[in-house]
DNA sequence: TTCACTTATTGTATATTTTACAATATATTA
DNA sequence: TAATATATTGTAAAATATACAATAAGTGAA
């Protein structure tokens, strides 16, 4: 038969998966880089990512590789698309699929670990230069982030547990680059599923608002019975 | 350091790219499925896809593979979700993407070549099993086109150059698993740039219907003018 | 040629959602 | 207690969506 894989050839390639882990501080979105202590690119800045093992599921394995670079578990890591430029790595053919998270930054406790030397919370629209075409891979994953704040309720992924609705208003304002009405977007969210705590907003100079949490539960379940549908 | 890439353990990997080609006929969505004549799963129906080369690029191997097994040639593919379960692919770790298009089934001529024994449009819903995960990618695949087709221009795509308005109804009602307004669907449809026109359906034993065109170059200029967002 | 028939196409009235902007409420601080 | 600052709610107009009816224009048989 002619058309025998021809081995050497190749299976000669190797697979890496990026996590691209989004979080929301100080009215902007950041996103966690590590500082590669290892060759190539040496000392620069990178998406925090790693080479697939072979016996390992791609969610296994993104969700591994981000607990060895900077301990942080426990994260729901979502599928982004596929980059896999011939030159892309000086090393060898790898192609490399980007995973992405949304996380309370206040939440999570990052420590560079393995090959990371550091690492940082860099707001998105702050990112220069990174190593490979990591800067293209964080361009594109941006794109997707917004796409699923628009369909999906994961804004209450970067927000506090506890938040007040002119903070989940100011997390779209940003994403959308849009200034919204404050009285039009309490009309659109109430139908989310969401806990009118009884508690208000602590330390501020005027009239505490109050605050919010998500009702995952009652989301699911309304999901589920088909009776509502997230969009922003 | 200790950091050092095993060369062995990890470049040992390959990579494939799966092309879901999707078409419409006779009312229903169907995709192009291949033969096999080699091994594994020889004799099977499976999606076009194989092994890309060390030099390729991710879109030109998918259009060059696209050509090699079936000759279709000049289709836009959109890149899907990636697949890599470490026992996907009984000969070794496999690790592949999906790319999809949209295309007029009798405007495109596939003829199966190279390994492939036998081509075949199956229509999305009767297909059962396929060769390796192909059932999963073409299932996964089939919710990006859907998804697509409520947010692109693409079902254009998908309908004869001169479409009645009925047609690309019936296209939305068959994608959407739902019945639609004839007036509604109008109006909702009224602003997209489309040729009007002047001439009517042939050899139908009723009043015929008005035949229209989509205007991708006006389309172009509304979406670069910022003055219009298709939506369905 | 006419008329019944079938589907295409348009219209209208109502309900729902979005938008713009104003008014009121309530906590803080001086 | 009043001034202030933001939270929260309300209202009216505009734009969209929905349901359903009416009219138009071909085909094909009498």
């Amino acid at each position: 038969m002619a058309y025998k894989i021809e081995f050497g050839k190749f299976f000669s390639y190797s697979f890496s998966l990026d996590c691209v882990i989004f979080g929301y501080e100080e009215g902007q979105i950041k996103v966690l880089l590590i500082k590669r202590a290892i060759e190539p690119y040496l000392g620069k800045w990178a998406i925090i990512g790693d080479l697939v093992y072979p016996d390992e599921d791609l969610p296994n394995a993104a969700s591994r590789i981000l607990a060895d670079l900077t301990t942080i578990d426990n994260v729901i890591l979502h599928q982004g698309s596929t980059f896999g430029k011939p030159d892309r790595h000086p090393q060898g053919r790898v192609i490399t699929t980007a995973y992405f998270a949304l996380v309370r930054i206040d939440e999570i406790n990052a420590q560079a670990e393995s090959w990371a030397e550091e690492v940082c919370w860099m707001p998105v629209n702050k990112v220069k230069d990174l190593a490979f075409d990591h800067k293209d891979i964080l361009d594109s994953t941006y794109e997707d982030l917004k796409r699923k704040l628009r369909y999906e309720p994961v804004c209450f992924d970067l927000l506090p547990e506890k938040f007040t609705l002119n903070e989940m208003q100011q997390l779209y304002e940003y994403a959308y680059n849009a200034e919204l009405d404050k009285a039009n977007f309490r009309k659109k969210i109430r139908p989310i599923p969401m806990i009118h705590l009884k508690e208000k907003q602590t330390n501020v100079k005027h009239r505490p608002a109050n605050l919010y949490s998500f009702d995952s539960e009652r989301y699911e379940n309304l999901v589920e019975e088909d009776s509502y549908t997230f969009k922003m």
